[in-house]
DNA sequence: ATGGGCACCTGGCTGC
DNA sequence: TGCAGCCAGGTGCCCA
């Protein structure tokens, strides 16, 4: 799935075909998602107009007139903006149909998406209250770093992925921004210098805006709105890279496998 | 407070 | 060819 670059290529993508329509239609083919979608939810949006989308983390909110829904792609989804829509494939499971006749349709083989509408305030929501700062803002700094990591113990490579002290960054690249930043996985966060910190933090800024510039990484199975893959995969300097030579060293990269996921880098690279 | 492990689900690939 | 086993862009929740 989809990490931050891929949920902002989303984003972009369907923003303009989105805001300022109206949904005349929410239609729910297969409500088995991480959490059922509610049945009430079709009803709550039809008629709506969309103010807006936008992302928080790895979640895409579409802003209507009274309330927001509430969209994470999960391992394996992807939405696409279609205009004379195809039959519907295996994993189609939403549709939402718009006013000038486009339709958003989400597919997720996993089904590890997730749909919620609010009325409320979205950073109110229970999925978005507890979230740390976004690694593009301004809040994501060197110090911010620094300071959270000073009581833990946990691998430098696991906090970067606890979406409760910052958001948006994967398996994919947590490993790619410790390789940019000469840092290995498996060092405990507390253990990291201040001008280890301040590389990271550089590095997870890069890492992101580079890969949103090209679209995201595509693995498998995920395309943009448009039906594009990413093509930040041929960028990848460890990642999926077992035992080829580091782009930088020429010495094979190494995998192994920390909190249950891959992780990989460059022994002589990243100390 | 922190950390570890599990669960949710399908599909594609590997190796016997 | 068939099938078992393993792996995959996430993350909330339960337990120590």
């Amino acid at each position: 799935m989809p990490e931050l670059p891929e949920v902002e290529t989303t984003c972009r993508g369907i923003a303009p075909h989105l805001a300022g329509r109206r949904i005349t239609r929410l239609v729910v083919h297969d409500s088995r998602l991480r959490w059922p979608v509610d049945a009430d939810l079709p009803a709550s949006v039809s008629g709506q107009r969309v103010l807006g989308v936008s992302r928080r983390a790895k979640y895409l909110l579409i802003a209507l007139e009274r309330g927001t829904l509430i969209l994470h792609l999960g391992m394996s989804g992807s939405l696409r903006v279609l205009h004379s829509p195809p039959p519907r494939r295996l994993h189609d499971h939403l549709d939402i149909e718009l006013d000038d006749g486009g339709l958003l349709r989400f597919n997720d083989p996993r089904r590890f998406g997730s749909l919620h509408f609010t009325a409320g305030p979205p950073a109110d929501h229970r999925l978005l209250a507890e979230l740390g700062p976004e690694p593009l803002d301004s809040e994501f700094t060197p110090e911010y770093l620094y300071r959270i990591t000073r009581s833990r113990r946990v691998a430098i490579k696991q906090l970067l992925m606890n979406s409760h002290l910052v958001v948006g960054v994967g398996n994919i690249y947590a490993s790619e921004a410790l390789f940019l930043a000469g840092i290995r996985p498996g060092r405990m966060a507390r253990g990291l210098k201040r001008e280890e910190a301040s590389r990271l933090v550089e590095a997870v800024r890069e890492v992101l805006s580079m890969a949103i510039r090209v679209g995201g990484t595509t693995l498998r199975d995920y395309v943009g709105a448009d039906g594009n893959p990413g093509y930040f995969r041929q960028k990848l300097f460890v990642y999926e890279r077992a035992g080829l030579p580091c782009r930088r060293c020429g010495s094979p990269v190494r995998h192994r496998t920390q909190g249950q996921r891959s992780t990989y880098f460059c022994p002589v690279c990243q100390r």
